[in-house]
DNA sequence: GTACTATTCAACCAAATGGTTAACTCTAGC
DNA sequence: GCTAGAGTTAACCATTTGGTTGAATAGTAC
């Protein structure tokens, strides 16, 4: 069977199901960012964001690199497929109708 | 903007961040089943099985049924919709590369 | 109405979550 | 080495989660 790896998949839709950690996502898709640049436009700490930046990185939805005095965030967003393989499974089952 | 309404995206992806209730959602997909059958398989109490299930139905991912003494639960796999559609957007973005 | 079966609810518990502020670490620049 | 900026870690707190057991409810069958 496609394990996708139940723990895997776990995280990966914990880490998604948080509308900050969601938008963080969206943010530096087309354009990676600095953890401050993202933290920015939130009006929770600092410190929130960092965490939820840990819980994007433990999901290894993104990654990020050092440059100087700053960190640079990337999405790695081919971490999302098994997610979006799991769901295409139900696809299926969209317009069946339950006899209501 | 494609809202897809933020919350109900928390409540679809909070749902199934847990292995159980994706379980659960794969069981029922081709069969729907009672309670007590889809309790079953699983080693918790019919209790938990039956929280897991109040979650799965405040996310609207499944409805119930009365048929006599028994509830017949089916799946809502259109709920998964929006999910996916989030998904989709970083589909484009899978292949690319990071300068490593 | 009594009994049985199916399922939920209540009370409880330990662990995880998401937030805060304050202290710490790392790097760059002087 | 000292200072400033960027970010993480620690300690704390309230809430949520996922599980338990035991009592309560709902429907069927007698």
């Amino acid at each position: 069977m496609v394990n996708s790896s139940s723990a895997r998949l776990d995280s990966i839709f914990h880490a998604l199901s948080d509308p900050t950690r969601r938008a963080i996502l969206r943010d530096i898709a087309t354009k990676e960012k600095t953890v401050g640049e993202i933290a920015r436009p939130y009006r929770v700490s600092l410190a929130a964001v960092s965490k939820h930046l840990k819980v994007l990185e433990t999901a290894d939805l993104i990654a990020r690199e050092r440059r100087g005095n700053f960190q640079i965030v990337r999405l790695n967003a081919a971490t999302l497929k098994p997610a979006e393989q799991w769901l295409a499974y139900y696809e299926k089952f969209w317009d069946r109708r339950f006899d209501g």
